[in-house]
DNA sequence: GTCTATACTACGATAGAC
DNA sequence: GTCTATCGTAGTATAGAC
């Protein structure tokens, strides 16, 4: 039976996760307080801290789940159309598939890491992670519809990650701190409409 | 005798600003207290409060003095040089003059943004200004040395201008949070090596 | 205007009953 | 494991002397 209460107490993580990603949208990681997530999950101090040892650990869970979901999330839909998708079509699907609740989340993760190590540990991490799905998404495409030689397509598809990688932060930016036009605009900006970017 | 009395009050928030420009960059601007910056102005409590209505107040401040710095640095750069600087320029310039201190409040700033209206304001309202500061910048260049007529300058420029942004919010993340590596990758990755993006 | 000392509040974390 | 109640601390802001 510890299988069954190892995935409760999974459970209860993920709730308390919840009701804390939900307080940091509304008010910021470091203004929302450990009695705040107790009301939001409708848990009590006690039970909060059976399963995060401080608050930091809450925050930093907070974080890893929301960049996990993303990362999985790209990475299915690279991976999931059987012509790979071009640089233009990933972008112009993450600026449709951009929560601005999850942005607000990651902008203040990017604050935080600024001075949090744990934190920039996690953001640049993921970071690395991010573009290595971009890389690899970007070399299929290359290879397979664009009728580069491996040889040829591996630096140009490094270039290409960096630059949607670019994008995507900066789509992440707009979501949150600007309206649904800024970030149809950048997608216009950032993406030439044909072929290959420069 | 009361100009005299303005610039010695005006003196003393400098003084403050920068002592908590200093403490925000070590510890983030949430985690840094008003005795925080007491014991790194030298000042005390009395007064810092006899200058700053709250320790809001300074955060505003220090945010709003950073980004007109910053503002006013590029708007003499761009208008210095007798030829308009390139868009490629732009970026070359600017990745040599970010200062990596500067960049780490900037990302605070972003993530206070999210939840803070106040904040959120004047960080949009600079984006917008800077916004402007490239437009024109790219707009001078169309016309003065690529030869666009003023009706072609103007939507090209404002195209331009949201790339650059997005660029500059990039380089600003990776002087941050990367290393001076990344930084000059980002400026291969974005900016074509001659003539005008597409 | 600037200092020291302090009032008041809010927070993170724990204790102990159930 | 979860609750209620609380301890200790740290923080913002103010009072009052100089």
């Amino acid at each position: 039976m510890p299988r069954l209460t190892e995935a409760r107490k999974e459970l209860r993580r993920e709730q308390i996760v919840r009701a804390a990603r939900r307080c940091f949208v509304r008010a910021g990681m470091e203004r929302t307080s450990v009695a705040d997530i107790t009301a939001e999950s409708g848990l009590s101090a006690g039970s909060i801290y059976a399963h995060f040892a401080t608050k930091a650990d809450i925050v930093h869970a907070v974080i890893q789940d929301l960049l996990d979901r993303r990362r999985e999330t790209l990475s299915a839909y690279a991976a999931a159309s059987e012509r790979p998708p071009s640089p233009a079509e990933m972008i112009g699907h993450l600026s449709t598939a951009v929560d601005p609740n999850e942005a607000h989340i990651a902008l203040q993760a990017w604050g935080q890491a600024t001075t949090d190590p744990a934190v920039r540990e996690i953001v640049v991490g993921m970071l690395e992670r991010l573009r290595e799905v971009f890389r690899i998404g970007c070399e299929e495409w290359l290879i397979r519809t664009q009728g580069h030689t491996l040889a040829d397509a591996g630096p140009r598809a490094r270039h290409l990650a960096g630059r949607l990688l670019a994008a995507y932060q900066a789509l992440l930016f707009r979501s949150a701190l600007l309206g649904e036009a800024d970030v149809a605009d950048l997608v216009d900006t950032v993406i030439p409409r044909q072929g290959e970017p420069s």
